[in-house]
Order: C-alpha cells, then sequence, then structure tokens
DNA sequence: ACCTGAACACCGTTCAAGT
DNA sequence: ACCTGAACACCGTTCAAGT
C-alpha cells in the first residue's frame, strides 16, 4: 500500500547487485524451477533489476552458468586430514554427490559446460587438483592415477545416474504400456523389478536404494584400484 | 537457374514426410550442428516444408528427442550369441560407445530425457531388457543383476565422460592461465599432464587415449562382478 | 561515463483463417 | 477435412538513445 521508503523498515530495495548475488540467485532459481526455466529475464526480475544489469557482472549466460558451477564446487566438503586415501576419496566423493543431489540441475550443466570450455573452472580444476593429491599421497603412481581419475570419471563430479529413478512427479504417460505387456516384453526388467519390489529391505515405493547402489558401485572401483595398487 | 519440374529429374521435391524422415532429418542435423542449435524450424527447412507441417509426425519436440533416442538405440550392435557374458557385455557396451562417439550430443539428450520421462522408450527398454538376459544367462542371480545394472549405469548407455578431452575447437579462453600459474596452482594436475605429455605410447597431441582408459574403467567393473560372481 | 529501453533475430506452439 | 500463415509468449544479446 504504501510505495514510498518507510523510515522503521528501510526497505533497502538496491542492495549493490555483484557478482555474487547475481549467481545465488541463479542458483536458488535453478533449485526451484530447474536449469530449463532459467533465464536472464527471470533473474533479473528476481533481483529486481533490468536484464542489461546482469551483464556488468557476468558477460554472457556461458560465463553465468560457469561461475554456478563454480558456487556448487564450492559446496563439497574439503579433503579429510589423518586418514588412509581410501576414505578420504570415499569421503570427498559421497560429499560431492550430497550437492549433486541439493541441486539436480548440477549434473546437466558441469557436463555440458565442461564439454564446451576447453579448460574447467579454476575451483573445478582446484577440486580435481586435490583428488589427484589424495591418490598420490597414498602411494598412487602417476600413471595409476591417472587411470583412477579416469575410472571415477563419472563419480567425481559424477551423475547420480540413476535408470530408474522414482517417477513420481513426473510428465506422466498418457499412453503407458499394460503391465501385462510389460512383463511379454520386457521379461528381464520385470523380473528385476519384482524381486525389488518384494524385499522388505528396499525403500517403500522408490524401489531401488539409491545411496546403496551409488556406493556399491563406488566400492566395487575402489577395491579394485587397491588390488592395482598392491599388485604396485 | 529452373525452379520447373525437369522431365529428366523429377525433382521430387515432395517425398511423402515420414516420422522416419523426420528422425533421420533431425539426427543428421544434430550431428552437424549440435542439438542446441537444432529447432524445429531447421528441420522443417531441411525438409523442404513449413515447420507446423512436423506436428504431424510428431506431437512436439521432445517426443522428437524420444524419437532421435530410439533411431540411435538401433544403431548398437545386437547381442552375439555362442559366448560367455562377459565378452557379450564388453562387445554391446563397446558398440553403444561407438554409436555415442558418432553423435556427440547423444548422451546429454538420453540424460536429459530419461531424468524427463516416467518410462523409458520401448527401444531403450528393449536395450536394457537385453543387457540383463545376458547377465542372467551368465548365472547371475537376479540381485547381483540389479546391482550389476546399476554400476555398469554410466557406460551402458554411457559416457565417454573425458574429464580432459580434445580441447581443439573449442571456445578459446581469452584469459587462460599462465603455465606457470598452472603449476603453481594445480601441481598434480601439472604432474599428471606432463607424463602422459612425455610417453611415447600416448596419442600426439589429444593426450590421453580414450578408448584405452574406457576400456581399462569397464574391464575394472567387469573383473570385480566376475569375482562377486565366483563368491555366489 | 554510465545506464537502459527498444529492437533484433531467434524459439516452440496455438489457433484461426484459408482451401 | 486438411493444411498453414500469422500470431503469441517467450529467449539472449546488441545498440543507440537517453541521462
Amino acid at each position: 500500500m504504501e510505495t514510498t521508503t518507510q523510515a522503521g523498515s528501510p526497505a533497502q530495495p538496491r542492495a549493490p547487485l555483484s557478482k555474487e548475488r547475481v549467481l545465488s540467485a541463479a542458483v536458488a532459481l535453478a533449485d526451484e524451477g530447474g536449469v530449463d526455466a532459467l533465464s536472464m529475464r527471470k533473474i533479473a526480475q528476481a533481483l529486481g533489476v533490468v536484464p542489461m544489469a546482469l551483464y556488468k557482472h557476468v558477460a554472457n549466460k556461458n560465463e553465468l552458468l560457469d561461475g554456478m558451477i563454480d558456487v556448487l564446487v564450492g559446496e563439497i566438503d574439503p579433503p579429510a586430514g589423518n586418514t588412509d586415501w581410501k576414505t578420504a576419496i570415499r569421503r570427498r566423493v559421497l560429499s560431492a554427490r550430497r550437492m549433486l543431489l541439493r541441486h539436480t540441475w548440477a549434473t546437466e550443466v558441469i557436463e555440458s559446460r565442461m564439454k564446451a570450455r576447453a579448460t574447467p573452472t579454476p575451483a573445478v580444476m582446484e577440486y580435481l587438483d586435490s583428488m589427484i593429491g589424495i591418490f598420490r599421497a597414498g602411494g598412487f603412481s602417476v600413471d595409476l592415477v591417472h587411470h583412477a581419475m579416469h575410472v571415477m570419471g563419472s563419480r567425481l563430479l559424477g551423475f547420480s545416474q540413476e535408470l530408474f529413478e522414482d517417477s513420481s512427479g513426473r510428465e506422466p504417460d498418457p499412453d503407458a504400456m499394460p503391465p501385462e505387456e510389460m512383463a511379454a516384453r520386457f521379461p528381464h526388467i520385470t523380473e528385476l523389478a519384482m524381486a525389488v519390489a518384494h524385499d522388505p529391505d528396499s525403500v517403500v515405493g522408490s524401489g531401488c536404494d539409491d545411496q546403496f547402489e551409488f556406493e556399491f558401485a563406488l566400492d566395487l572401483t575402489l577395491d579394485g584400484l587397491e588390488r592395482l595398487l598392491r599388485r604396485n
């Protein structure tokens, strides 16, 4: 009802807009509506600013996305000291995973920007570098850590990569296949799905215990690497 | 110079437009210019047709993308008979990888559509089902094949997922870091990069032997699974 | 010198008007 | 009944006109 500035509450509609404010507004918007719905115009609107004002702090949308990735990488826990390489890597990767689960759009943006850029951003480089450092301190040769980084690739800044994620709240398929046809055409999937559904330990409704599956895969890889290391 | 139909060459500008023609035109355009540059309008133009004509064969752009994925899955070699599960899986995954390398935009589209859809398309389901079938025929329990599918996840319809791919032909970074600063800030990356650069066996210029790295990671996973299988 | 509105060249998709 | 042009509601970004 009152458009002029009130005495008691300065209304502060004009906090001085910085790159940080732009980036965190962008991250918040992406968290809410996904990265496809993210536009320069909407970020500006959320900040109470004209669209062109953003271009004073980021050169273009790609640079904005790079900045958003750096914000995310900053959320990954720093490496733990006083442990062996295996638990240090394990904790770090699981911390990265938690970040990825908080920001569902992260893998998409990271992957597409990594593909487009000649070099990852410094923040990503720093993260990768400290990962390599943990392996090296654990006694890995340069060659073996090279392979290890490639093996870990998809999990380092990885993907939860669930093939059959919880499907509630997604586009419902108007002409979905009837269960009988499913069972006839895809017997192995059906068998597997049935086993999962009847497993009392599995999470009700969602089917797969994503966390368990992720750790299972991670440990399989880490054990394999450890075996190679011992063989030196 | 001649706009009317010639006698010798019927000019056939009006092949009757089918869903298949639309999809293969879309795949060809994506192969050329990437999926970001793909638009309904450009597909129509390539087919010599008005944009709205496409909507007779695909309901919307998402359905178009789903159809394109099916075209790609159709390019993966069928499972080989007369072999053990390990070589059968290996061949199939490597065939999928070759498809992914032919269509650089594939992983991006597959990942984003898998995330959006409640169920993968039937063609993708068929592929996954026959994969599970190979494991089952190899003696895997339903439980173990369940885990195996999760482990293989990122490689099944996977990602080449190279962290440091050949950077030629990508956006050059105007303010790239000087090598000395690189070495100081990222010692481990530098060490690794140097070792790779001085390895006479590595591919000149591109740095990493992507194919070798992919197979290294794949075999590490497969060997781990085999060990679990033997332990039954 | 700084800021910004209008404009440009695009999108996917709707819809009513044409045949 | 079919087909399609124009239009709608968006984009990211340029640029010239305002202060």
